[in-house]
DNA sequence: ACCTTGCACGCAAAC
DNA sequence: CCGGCCCTAG
DNA sequence: GTTTGCGTGCAACTAGGGCCG
């Protein structure tokens, strides 16, 4: 478990081999798992690239890691590279780079300003203009062709080709569009580390599995270009209608939909709005929905929906929308406490604290991050349960199903032993840290190292009394997609034992539904929290 | 999850 | 001449 | 005063170098 020397070191040269390594590893998990749903084509450029030499290996790996698609011939020199022109040679006859411009506009970028007014002898008055201008002036004379010609006789360059293939290389071996290569050099340098994964079968389970993914990743991209294209929103309702027909949908595609819905209720018309938002129950539809109906005067049909909500919630947020929607000041209500402010601040919530910690205590800002990073921990052994489906990619800090409604049920098992285990105060004690220990710096979605670095546990187990800690992280590792936000801002610490939860609330905020939900949590567990109300002076 | 997502603040308009 | 941004590298 | 909508900012690793304005 102790670490052994990092295999890499900031601003020293990695291993000759290091980058063609990574990627040879992670090709091969591409074609192992997902030759069967990639085209013919695709499979033979990664086995072109598998078959390379060495040093076009090589020379591809760094291209990969850096912004392309064009490269100066000149920046393509790499101590691990032992001919340049030989690598890059191979790669042509590979198929995998190409001569050949596309668009013109991302390779005009390479060369400084200074070069592209010497090559097409620019008037001073246009080299006065920005880079930018100059840019545009310059698509706006020549064509791709000429200009990428004309570039290439100042300094050679290189296109990389199947840029959508490399990226979708990247989504199957990582299994999201977050991660990159620079993955593994963080790994590499000791700033993170990964756990150990139990990976199970392929996270798509055949090519119509893997097109919805797809499929649904362009939508949304389209949804996000709306301001720009508002035409596009009727092809996007009917491709989404189309698209969610079985009802068996997945979540990325509703949440298009609630994008799509949310733009055309802001842009378009109320009607079109509702009719998108009915094409999933996933909040805050129905929440949309009562409010659209509402501002229609359809009282009956958005008090019925209503009731809908309430007799069966989706989520907490929607059942606090539902009980206070129309009727001002119910729902569950906080204690208050307001003061004027007194002094000049940045943050708010650090100025709360200067008020709040007395001498004898302290506090932190630390808001969800406090009771994530505490059942993080306590249940790291349930979270990287081998589960069917849970984990699929070797860089994986989360099981798929984390925040979703039965991620216990699917660990009922474990989890009941694991909270055995933890029955009695010192053994709880003795868990937590011996997880820090073992696990420090460990990739987990719900802890945040940072934090318990800033207040190590230690620390937190004095001021929080281990029966509390039990009760907060069994609820939330129950609740963890409805209450993984909305807790209170600020931990405070007056003694031992004694302690408080506040929610600082400027001037111009109040409670949102997420916080009112955790406040009534935190009130049926018993524990001590309050809104701390500032005002103007 | 970086062609994003999640979270929360601060302001202004509508009630 | 400096600050900010983009790119690169480990 | 409260509720709602909307825009905004920040964090997602860190440091250094070159270009640009
Ligand atoms: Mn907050
Ligand atoms: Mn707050």
């Amino acid at each position: 478990m102790a670490n052994a020397e990092p295999v890499l070191q900031p601003r020293q040269p990695a291993p000759a081999d290091y980058y063609q390594n990574n990627l040879q590893q992670a090709f091969s998990f591409v074609l192992e798992r997902y030759a069967d749903m990639l085209s013919a084509d695709d499979v033979d450029r990664l086995q072109q690239f598998l078959g390379a030499s060495a040093d076009a290996q090589r020379l591809l790996a760094r291209l990969l890691t850096r912004a392309g698609p064009y490269f100066l011939r000149s920046t393509l020199n790499y101590a691990e590279v032992s001919s340049p022109d030989d690598a890059v040679a191979e790669l042509h006859q590979r198929g995998l780079i190409s001569f050949q411009s596309g668009a013109a506009d991302r390779l005009i970028k390479l060369y400084t300003k200074n070069a592209l007014c010497e090559r097409f002898n620019l008037a001073a008055t246009i080299r006065k203009l920005t880079k930018q201008q100059i840019i545009e002036h310059l698509l706006g004379r020549y064509t791709d062709r000429q200009l990428a010609q004309r570039l290439g006789a100042v300094q050679a360059w290189v296109r990389l080709r199947h840029l959508s293939l490399w990226r979708l290389s990247r989504l199957l071996f990582f299994g999201s569009t977050s991660q990159d290569w620079s993955t593994f050099v963080r790994k590499d340098l000791g700033q993170i580390r990964y756990e150990e994964l139990p990976l199970s079968r392929p996270q798509y389970q055949d090519a119509a599995a893997l097109s919805e993914r797809l499929l649904a990743q362009h939508l949304q991209y389209l949804c996000y270009r709306l301001d720009e294209y508002p035409q596009l929103a009727p092809a996007l309702f009917s491709a989404l209608t189309e698209a969610m027909h079985d009802k068996s949908t997945g979540d990325r595609l509703q949440r298009c939909a609630l994008l799509l819905a949310h733009w055309v209720e802001r842009n378009l018309c109320p009607d079109l709005a509702l009719r998108i938002y009915e094409l999933t129950n996933k909040p805050p539809a129905r929440e949309r929905r009562v409010r659209i109906l509402q501002r229609l005067e359809q009282l009956e049909a958005a008090g019925s929906l209503r009731q809908e909500i309430l007799n069966a919630p989706l989520s907490a947020k929607e059942q606090v929308f539902a009980e206070r929607f129309g009727r001002r000041g119910a729902g569950f209500q906080p204690p208050v406490t307001e003061m004027r402010i007194r002094g000049p601040y940045d943050s708010i919530e650090e100025y709360a604290l200067t008020e709040l910690v007395p001498d004898s205590g302290w506090g932190v800002h630390c808001e969800n991050s406090l009771v994530r990073s505490l059942t993080g921990l306590l249940y790291w052994p349930v979270i990287f349960a081998d589960v069917e489906d849970a984990f699929t990619n070797p860089f994986q800090s989360a099981p798929h199903d984390l925040f979703s409604e039965d991620f216990c049920q699917r660990r009922r098992v474990l989890l009941s032993k694991h909270e055995r285990g933890l029955s009695d105060d010192s053994e709880l004690v003795k868990f937590l840290t011996r997880t820090v220990q073992a696990k420090n710096g460990t990739a987990n979605r719900l802890v945040n190292w940072t934090l318990l670095q800033t207040v190590p546990l230690e620390q937190w187990l004095e001021a929080l009394p281990v029966k509390v800690i039990r009760a907060l992280c069994q609820f939330l590792i129950r609740n963890l997609g409805d209450y993984r936000s909305g807790f209170p801002d600020l931990f405070i610490c007056y003694g031992p034992d004694d302690f408080e939860f506040v929610e600082v609330k400027g001037p111009n905020d109040q409670l949102q539904p997420q916080q009112r939900a955790w406040f009534r949590v935190l009130d049926e567990l018993k524990l001590p929290a309050r809104v701390f109300k500032l005002k103007p002076r």
